[in-house]
DNA sequence: TACAAGTAGTTGAATCTTCAACTTCTCGGT
DNA sequence: ACCGAGAAGTTGAAGATTCAACTACTTGTA
């Protein structure tokens, strides 16, 4: 605690070989955003409204708790009401109060919403493919699922620090 | 072209074990994120100001023009002329146009800029351990950086399409 | 040299996101 | 039954980002 190590934990800088696995995987999970949202772009959605949609359109009846699809989609709930917002005027989704609790709300996904990720996801599946999957080898690919599972489950833990 | 065939590689869907880590990929690059941005937020830096700032840092004289900044941080022109205007005001950097190319301008870090980044970097390594780095043994963090050095360098062949 | 096309950078308006209230309701304890 | 703490969701304002012009300049070419 009280060592004059220059290599403790908390302070030591990154290896040359560490700061270039933690640059390609910040640099490519940037592009590779930013490349799926612009192949969308011809849909007139963005990546994150896909998200919210594709959740809800897997989801029983195609219905979820406001609080549930934001942690899904990874946003807030403020992020998510706005968003809810938006796509309801364009009537893809509807607001239904919750019978149980009463505080509670459902975001329902209508049949032009689902009409709407209908018509994006195959384009939205190539791009996937070409943007992603298809520079990956079968073993890289299951490199990826074994390690990124894994950090998912720590940061999951870690939750606000 | 014609074929029947309905696993034709434009249209066919995500088998369960591309979509396994597909999603795990994309969900840990949002959290990690999140994560990282949640704690540069001591420093009154956003990770992506931060990314800037870490840029400018490196470069010769600590001064970029804001075309290679913008391609470097990964953002658009525009997006980093806003944001340079902001930081500008915060006295973190400062513009300087170019004697060879009068449409050029440079960005250029200030003693107050670099004091800030110097202030925010033990935080934001602990911080990269800790999100991520810490979760990965010796060999799946070469195979990361094999495996998104390879897929950043198609995304970079593919710009745009 | 002169022109068309393209590059560098900025701008303002429209949109989107964050942040901190705020309301309404649930739940556990007493 | 009641109270206090906390959860669900929304809201409006402030701040950030995108988008499409727009200015100013450079470059290739005829």
């Amino acid at each position: 605690m009280t060592s004059k190590n220059a290599t403790s934990l908390s302070a030591r800088w990154l290896t040359a070989s560490e700061l270039e696995a933690w640059r390609s995987f910040i640099v490519v999970s940037r592009r590779v955003w930013e490349a799926l949202d612009g192949d969308l772009a011809g849909h007139d959605l963005s990546l994150s409204d896909y998200e919210i949609l594709a959740h809800l359109s897997e989801a029983p009846d195609r219905m979820m708790r406001m609080s549930d699809l934001a942690a899904q989609a990874i946003m807030s709930r403020s992020r998510l009401s706005h968003r809810i917002t938006v796509m309801e005027k364009a009537g893809w989704v509807k607001r239904q109060s919750c019978p149980t609790d009463k505080r509670g709300s459902f975001a329902v996904m209508t049949t032009k919403g689902w009409n709407a990720i209908s018509a994006a996801a195959p384009d939205h599946v190539t791009s996937i493919r070409h943007r992603f999957m298809e520079h990956l080898t079968q073993s890289e690919q299951s490199s990826i699922e074994k390690i990124f599972k894994k950090v998912g489950e720590h940061l999951r833990e870690q939750e606000g620090l």
